[in-house]
DNA sequence: CCGATTTGACCTCC
DNA sequence: GGAGGTCAAATCGG
């Protein structure tokens, strides 16, 4: 499946944009009155820049498609056969213009895609925790199946204006698309305890896992659908999660400040151009819930090698901070 | 009975 | 006029 492209892709922009910022560290240096110190920060600068840049150009000999535009061998479906029509969609809308509404929605939107749910996923995507009313449906342009459209049950009790399209991806019945409208602004105790007749059930298969994943989800990136962003969204399918050792191993950073750092998180990582914030909770849910069912991370595994290895970051990078001690911490 | 779903019609935008 | 998005009446189900 593209999926390992599109993650491939994600990483090499992220090697990138590291090497674009020990270049500019490299660059502060050098224009610093020089003394021994500076002069040692200069060379392992140095050193990482040219580990990072080989490391890149065996990601793109790996696989040349990943200097495309559009994802190698396109995933199929409605939001990415057509993808060609907007290289810059990680999986764009199924039609060839720009939607009209939503284009110009002053909603902020968003995309994941998500797999079914545990069940099968016959009926659609996994719970993201909130619980939404199916309002309509409708049968899209060059897409095989339809596009269904919910809004947050809370509508007209909390005037919380969410909603959300999900569509079933065309090359892989398990996985759907879905887009987010709107933040939710409806209490989640309200919508716990108001739900009893609602379809929807909280992911506490393992409230370890769950309350880790809240916090990986907190700094996992999106790409939204108004960010023009050249990165795909990490999602359940994209990220290697099923095929690594450790689930963990793959977290994203995000919650970054003007400079495109982590400013919160336990460990600062360049933000990858192309990746804009998430907003909070229920956007993210739907790649939480679907993570839910992991198991624990092992507990040998520290916060900081965590985030690092997401990137693929060497091991033995992990203790640049020490010996460059405000390289990650401008 | 109440809330969710279905589905055709209508609205808006290009 | 065509396509996506929304409305609302009809229907379903617990």
């Amino acid at each position: 499946m593209a999926a390992d492209g599109v993650v491939e892709r994600a990483r090499l922009v992220s090697e990138l944009g590291r090497v674009q910022d020990l270049v500019r560290q490299l660059d502060q240096q050098l224009q610093a009155p020089s003394s021994a110190a500076s002069a040692e920060l200069c060379r392992r600068l140095a050193h990482q820049i040219v580990a990072l840049t080989d490391r890149s150009i065996g990601m793109v000999r790996a696989c040349p498609d990943l200097l495309l535009h559009s994802p190698p061998s396109g995933a199929g479906s409605p939001l990415s056969s057509d993808a060609a029509s907007d290289h810059h969609a990680p999986f764009s809308r199924p039609t060839a213009s720009p939607k009209k509404r939503k284009a110009t929605a002053r909603w902020t939107s968003q995309q994941v895609r998500v797999s079914a749910g545990a069940g099968g996923g016959a009926e659609g995507p996994a719970d993201d925790g909130h619980s939404w009313r199916k309002y309509g449906q409708k049968d899209i342009l060059g897409a095989k199946h339809p596009r269904a459209y919910y809004r947050c049950t809370h509508r007209n009790s909390q005037s919380c204006p969410a909603t959300k399209q999900v569509q079933r991806t065309d090359d892989d019945p398990a996985l759907f698309d879905v887009v987010y409208h709107g933040e939710h602004t409806c209490r989640p105790a309200a919508a716990a305890g108001a739900g009893a007749n609602a379809k929807r059930t909280q992911p506490q298969h393992n409230p370890h896992a769950h309350a880790a994943l809240q916090g990986l989800a907190a700094r996992l990136t999106v790409a939204t659908a108004n960010a023009n962003a050249a990165l795909p969204p990490m999602t359940p399918e994209s990220c290697p999660v099923r095929g690594a050792s450790s689930p963990w191993s793959l977290a994203s950073p995000v919650g970054s400040d003007s400079n495109g750092w982590c400013n919160q998180g336990v460990s600062p990582c360049p933000l990858p151009a192309g990746y804009s914030d998430w907003a909070s909770d229920g956007d993210l849910q739907e790649v939480v819930s679907a993570f839910a069912h992991l198991p624990p991370p092992p507990p040998a595994l520290d916060n900081d090698f965590v985030t690092l290895d997401c990137f693929g970051f060497d091991h033995s990078f992990t203790d640049m901070d020490a010996a460059m001690p405000g390289l990650f911490y401008p």
